[in-house]
DNA sequence: AACATATTCAACCGCGTACGC
DNA sequence: TGCGTACGCGGTTGAATATGT
């Protein structure tokens, strides 16, 4: 939060503010207006530049300035305002009285975009995630291709094999919602994960076995299919309205753009891909008959 | 309790733009 | 029109703090 005290090669000071400073700018401005930013410092008697003070004022100083948590109210207003407008977190923040580009745009990047990711959709979008599928597809054969080779070298240690590979499937779970193992911001995706590692570890055969739907393999995951099959409704966030410089009713026009495309059937690609990632055939059998099927034909390949 | 790791957020930096000359 | 200056914005940094082991 804080930097250590420095100054630049013109002697300026950087870094935190001490109280001292922050009264000095305090009064001068409310006496004075803040007018020449680059000229205030010397006016007012402070050894810093004009944009550091430009910066204390607006970020912190500012008599309007509202502290403390932001409400639900408001982070669901900063989601629907990042739909329609991106990072322009200016035009956010003149949407949101006594709040400061830079404390939304903190904001976004410590809580907002994990949230959304965690939910399935992409942070920039606001529309889910299709990257899935390829990770899918290339860890798919990335596993096939470890398989053949750790088989192929030592046969007897499928089972270990196995375990590494539902391992994998794990971890690219937990890359789809952006988990991190300290995380407990968001505790119904944990529990998900967590129940989805239970499984993993007591039921291994039938996880290897099953897959046609998400939710087969676990139910946590009904609540995971609900956000892959979005509806006319819930495709995505309520929208609001824009800001003056841009036209409304383009906007309009993107966000019926928008909708469209959500309800192409992107989550039923989605599923087949990772039906297919799931079941996959990946059973000791299979294995063990590709082995005794290939093992003689791929065996010079592979070395 | 001590250490390691992750998260937060105030502040900095560089770039684009507006404006005056 | 071109140039210089000032300002505002968005991306990034890094020390303080929180959390986990």
């Amino acid at each position: 939060m804080m930097r250590t005290p420095s100054s630049d090669e013109s002697g300026l000071k950087k870094g935190p503010w001490s109280p001292e400073e922050d009264k000095i700018l305090m009064d001068y401005i409310q006496k004075h207006g803040h007018g020449s930013w680059r000229a205030l410092p010397k006016l007012a008697g402070l050894n810093r530049c004009g944009k550091s003070c430009r910066l204390r004022w607006t970020n912190y100083l500012r008599p309007d300035i509202k502290r403390g948590k932001f409400s639900d109210q408001e982070e669901q207003l900063i989601i629907n305002l990042h739909a329609v407008l991106g990072n322009k977190w200016a035009a956010i923040a003149s949407h949101l009285p006594g709040r400061t580009d830079n404390e939304i745009k903190n904001l976004w990047n410590t809580h907002l975009r994990k949230k959304l990711l965690q939910m399935g959709l992409d942070p920039v979008t606001h529309r889910p995630r299709t990257d899935h599928l390829n990770l899918l597809t290339n860890l798919q054969q990335i596993l096939a291709a470890a398989k053949i080779v750790s088989t192929l070298t030592n046969p007897s240690d499928i089972n270990n094999v196995l375990r590494l590979h539902s391992d994998a499937k794990f971890q690219l779970l937990q890359n789809m919602f952006q988990l991190t193992p300290s995380s407990n911001s968001f505790l119904p995706l944990n529990s998900l994960t967590d129940g989805f590692m239970n499984h993993c570890n007591n039921d291994l055969p039938n996880l290897l076995h099953d897959g046609n739907s998400v939710s087969e393999i676990h139910p946590s995951f009904q609540n995971f299919e609900a956000l892959h099959h979005p509806t006319q409704e819930n495709s995505l966030p309520n929208l609001v309205s824009a800001s003056p410089e841009r036209s409304p009713l383009k906007e309009a026009e993107n966000v019926n753009a928008n909708s469209k495309e959500c309800s192409n059937p992107s989550s039923t690609t989605f599923e087949l891909a990772w039906g297919d990632f799931m079941d996959e055939d990946a059973t000791e059998n299979y294995w063990k008959g590709f082995i005794d099927q290939h093992c003689n034909q791929t065996w010079s390949t592979v070395q």
